[in-house]
This record gives structure tokens, C-alpha cells and sequence, in this order.
DNA sequence: AGTCACAATGTAAGCGGTTACATTAATCAA
DNA sequence: TTGATTAATGTAACCGCTTACATTGTGACT
């Protein structure tokens, strides 16, 4: 069981092949030409041998390692990920082969452990928001280690290449729609999770709906979803019994939204005649199945996980990348929010 | 850009703490006692410096790569995924802080290409069903490299710890339930994809249920959705415009459900009036959301995940693991069968 | 005082590749 | 024919760690 090691070398296969280690390199990498002869002999030996080169070695010798790495935090696993993973898997894994190397972390773990991916280990790193601390990400920036942030822009001192979304702007036409279509105007916003950014943009475009049409903001009106169902549950069932009159509820993603919509069945109150309810993302499964369908933002998710690795791998193999990457999102009306 | 190794090596922390680099690597993994003294000092270094210690050179000392693979085949981002990553990634990024390594293989790599993921590059791999032909997993299980399958057993001759679920059982149960408690008797089957255990173990189910029943099995009752949501989707369509009589559908998994649902509705077939409809895994936003609610298996995904990278963690530690681990699954009837 | 055990540290040989440089043989121009 | 060029290959240093073995110093025991 402990093996150490029962695999096959380089210098192996150049014994039985009749040649040097460095011809077996050269055929191997075709870094440099091996006479057909030679080449052919090799081959049948690799194969025979059934010969895989040691990676540990192999990077140590080149001081590059082939992979990627993807740094989580520890409770971004939810259905929302997988079109992301997706996105970034096709590229990373795609013409240039890098191995995909995923790690979460705790935000505890900030400036205290030293993160568990970075120069030692992969080549680049795609950073998801609130992983790094801006101290981490100092020190990886000034050591110039390539990085691409996704939903979340670089400090200004840094100008480390990111991936973001729109978010102000259509948060904003999307709440002017419930005051103007719908003559909603006691709104309640469920927040997102503390300093993301996407969560932070999100309420400023709630906000400035508000204040376009007059509509003072009312604190009591902001409960806490974290972008998680059963949070955005419990919050929405707790403030359903402070009793506070609201017609609307503006959820900062699909994911709150269908925890509030559980909620307000419980309670009884009909959608969207009662209450008009809008989310963002537009996850399908969220989105489309629920009963009225869900009003929402679309977010280009998979896309988004397609250019941050694309950016990535450019930095990597030493091309230049785009600096800010904001992608288009659309409101998608439907019909929780009161439209036929 | 193109940075050779900016790096501080163990010997520039060695020199400047006045200490042999053993020490230094002794202090940092802790493998033998260094004095109180040169510890504070060596350490004090090691944050000055910044210093992490490089993991190809520790990987290729020690022959160990802390890491641990999972091969997926390249379809396998489904929503459904999400769960078992986190499961994965719960026990693996864990106590023992492995690397979680990730990769996905097209079907045509098999036997061709060597797979991205093995002894060179990872201690252990989890290995989705499908992904590694049995003649690669011969290979690998003859080097006595720790693996555990996922969603399928081991080929007889090999004897690879594998995890997965109860299918047939419940399946039959379900049908059943449709067959004794809805009269229902003309019941479509959407097939999964060809050659995943899970797939062939729920369409037996689906045949015993209607053998304890005396109904025949009609082969032009059964569709393939391949576990897709759109394929499902499609297949149905085209099944609807063929005109034979059906009064309800199986899916072999909740995402085929709502595609063949999408295109029940679109048809305008009533569930579970006209046909009745049900799923396999209880992904909670299919099956919760629709309207009616999906009746479907449960299925324990996460500790699915969960089992499947504590088997292999063990393995690789050189402990011993189950060689069969089977999950439990459960019915659960919501309204989609026609149940009130 | 001499021997021994043990704790703390150092020395140097790998781990399995890559690659700069050296060598050899074959080809070509004059 | 001969020196220059080139193609194919070999030699060995090196990448940054770990670790077996050697060394030194100290206190305990006889």
C-alpha cells in the first residue's frame, strides 16, 4: 500500500531504448529534433514501459508547474458554481492542457495561514471574491505572480486583471419597473453577503431607484440573505412578523429569491399580487420553475468563468491581459413581479 | 512577466537564521526537534523572507504530492455536480489539507491519451463513472494506485473500492407506486446515458416494477434523455408527435423530469391529470419548484462525495477502505404522480 | 575521570526531470 | 582534400527540497 514510487524514469527508459536521458527529454518535449530511428525506438519503450513522466520533477526542473488554480471561499460551492466551473474548466483544460487545481478556504484563514495555492504550486491563480485578503493580494501582485479576480475589482493600488459583472444599472431598471409598472413602492431588499461586491453594487442600484423616483430608503426595509436560500428563508419569515408593510421584495439573487418565496407561500401571501418578487442571475431551475416564473437579471455565468480563464491563461503564458472585464446582464421580466 | 522562480529557497532562510537548511526543513515540517532558540529565529525568517516552501521540489524529495485527483468525464458539470464537489472537497481540503486536483476527459481520450490525472501528478484519484476505461483502470489498480469509482462498481476482476447509490430498488418501488396507486399502466421511460451504471440500474427497476405486474415492457417506450435537461427535453417532443399512448413518464433523473415536463407543458398535457411524472435524485430546485412538486428518489449526493473522498484519503493514508460502499436512496411522493 | 546516551545540528546524496555545453559524425563549399 | 557547418546525441549540473548518516556538545552515571 505506502508505495514509493514504483514508477517507471526517464533514465530507465533510456536504458532500454539505447540512448541518453537528455534524447529521451528532447523526444519527449520535441524540444529538439531525434532522428526517426531513435524517435521510433523511444516510443516503443515509453509505451512498453508504459512511461509517464513525474510531474514533481518535470516542474522542479522548469519552475513551471502546468496547472491553474481556482481559490474559493469555503461556502461557494452552491448551484450557482457549476456553470462557473464549467466555463473555466473549458479553457483551462482545453488546447493548453493545465491541470485545474481547486481550493476553498476560510475567511478566518485571511493573513493567518498562508494560502493553499500560489507560486509554490500552480502557475496563475483565479481568485473568487473575498478570498485573498488586499494584504495577500499585495504580496502576490508585487512578486507579479499572474492573478485574474473574479466579481470583484482589483484595490486601486493594484490593478490586478478582473472579471465583474454589471450590476448597478440593471438592479436600478429593475426596481424602477415594480415603482413605474407596478406602483410598488414599499420595497424590501434581502442583501447579499458583507463586502461582495456584487451584493454592495447591487443595493446601490436599488437605492438609486429609489432616489430617482423620490422614494426615501428605510433601513428596516434591508433584511440579510447572504445569497443563500435558507438564509434569505429565515430572514424573510423573520421579518414578516415585525409586521412592517412592504409590497415588494427585490432579492439579490435567485437563490434568496426562491428562500423568500418559500416564506411568503408559508405566510400566505399571493405572488405577485401581494407581493412582487424579483431576483437576479436567472438560474433556471429557480427561475423558470417557479410558480408565477421569476422576474431576475440575467448574469453570464459561464461566460464569466470562460474569460477569467482566459485572461489567466494569457497572463500565464505571458501575454497581456484585459485589465477590467465587465460583463452584460439583461432583465428578464416575467411574471413575479406582476406582468402577464 | 516570463519570472523564473522569484522565489526565496529553504537555503536563503537557512543562511540568513545562521542554520543548516536540515534544520530548516526540520522546523518547518516538524520532523525533529530543533531548539526553542533557532525555531523563534527561523521562523522570524521564514515571514521576513516571505518564504513558502516550493511543492514540486517537496513532491519529488518526498514522492508524495499531497494532492488528490478527480476525473470527471467532460459532460459531468451538470447542476447535479455541485453537491458532490462540495462533499469532496469537505474531507479533502479537510483536516489533512490535500489538494483537490481536478480534471475532465472526453469519452474519445480513452485508451488513447494517457489520462491528465495519475500516480505522476496526484496521490489518489476519484474516478467519476465512465471516465477511465477498464483496461486504464487495470493499468492503474496493477500499480496498486490508490482510486476509489464513483457511481459504479468495480469491474469484477479488479476489486476498486467503490461508492455508490440504490437504484433499482426504489425505482421499482416508484413505478409501482404509479402502477398500483394511479392505474397507471402505459409508462414511458427516459433513459440515461448508455453505459452508466445508474442509468441501466433504474431502467431494470423500471422493469421489475412492471413484471411483478404482468405488463409487457415495450421497447417504443423508452426515450433517451441522457440525464440532460434539453435532451430530455427533445426526445419527448419527438416522442409526443409519434402518438402513441402513454399516461406517464419516468425519468431516470430530476433534470431529464423538467426537460420532459417543459415539453409536457408546452404540448399541453396536464400532470398529473393526463400523464403523471416522476424524477430520480430530488435535486431540490427541479423538484421542489415545480408545480405540481416532483415525486422522485432522493438520492444523498454530498454524502456521496463525502464517502467517496474519505475512502480514498484512508487508501492513500495506507489504511484500509470499504470496498462497497451502497447509499441508500428513498421515495419521496410529492404530487407529480398524482398523489394529493 | 571516563563512558554513554541523547539532543541539536550539519553534510551531502538523492528525488526525476531539463538543458547548457561538449562531442561526434556527416555534409558541404571552395 | 579540408575546414566549416550542421544534425544527432551525450555528459553532467542544476531545480529546491528531504533525510540517512555523521558530528558535536552536554549532562548523567559509574
Amino acid at each position: 500500500m505506502v508505495q514509493k514510487t514504483p514508477s517507471v524514469t526517464i533514465r530507465q527508459v533510456a536504458e532500454q531504448a539505447g540512448v541518453s536521458v537528455a534524447t529521451v527529454s528532447r523526444f519527449l518535449n520535441k524540444s529538439a529534433a531525434v532522428s526517426p530511428e531513435t524517435a521510433a525506438r523511444i516510443n516503443e519503450v515509453v509505451s512498453s514501459l508504459n512511461y509517464v513522466p513525474n510531474s514533481a520533477a518535470r516542474n522542479l526542473a522548469t519552475s513551471k508547474t502546468k496547472s491553474i488554480g481556482l481559490l474559493l471561499s469555503d461556502n461557494s460551492f452552491s448551484d450557482y458554481f457549476t456553470p462557473i466551473l464549467r466555463g473555466i474548466e473549458e479553457v483551462v483544460t482545453g488546447l493548453n492542457r493545465y491541470n485545474l487545481l481547486i481550493a476553498s478556504r476560510k475567511r478566518e484563514a485571511q493573513d493567518k495561514d498562508i494560502p493553499p495555492l500560489g507560486h509554490h504550486n500552480t502557475d496563475g491563480l483565479l481568485v473568487f471574491v473575498d478570498t485573498l485578503s488586499v494584504a495577500e493580494l499585495e504580496i502576490l501582485a508585487n512578486s507579479n505572480f499572474p492573478m485574474v479576480l473574479m466579481y470583484q475589482s482589483s484595490p486601486a493600488h493594484l490593478s490586478i486583471p478582473s472579471v465583474t459583472i454589471e450590476n448597478r444599472a440593471p438592479m436600478q431598471e429593475l426596481v424602477e419597473h415594480l415603482i413605474t409598472e407596478h406602483n410598488r413602492k414599499e420595497i424590501l431588499f434581502v442583501a447579499g453577503p458583507d463586502g461582495w461586491q456584487d451584493s454592495i453594487e447591487r443595493e446601490e442600484g436599488y437605492r438609486d431607484a429609489l432616489k430617482a423616483h423620490g422614494i426615501p430608503f428605510r433601513p428596516e426595509l434591508v433584511i440579510q440573505g447572504s445569497f443563500r436560500r435558507n438564509v434569505a428563508y429565515l430572514a424573510m419569515l423573520e421579518f414578516l412578523v415585525s409586521d412592517i408593510d412592504f409590497n415588494a421584495v427585490v432579492a439579490t439573487n435567485d437563490e434568496a429569491a426562491s428562500g423568500v418565496f418559500e416564506a411568503l407561500r408559508k405566510s400566505g401571501k399571493r405572488i405577485p399580487e401581494d407581493v412582487a418578487l424579483t431576483g437576479f442571475d436567472n438560474r433556471i431551475f429557480v427561475a423558470e420553475y417557479m410558480t408565477p416564473k421569476l422576474t431576475t437579471v440575467h448574469a453570464p455565468v459561464e461566460e464569466l468563468g470562460r474569460m477569467a480563464a482566459r485572461q489567466l491563461v494569457s497572463l500565464v503564458e505571458g501575454q497581456p491581459a484585459e485589465m477590467e472585464t465587465l460583463l452584460p446582464t439583461e432583465v428578464i421580466i416575467r411574471q413575479s413581479c406582476g406582468c402577464p
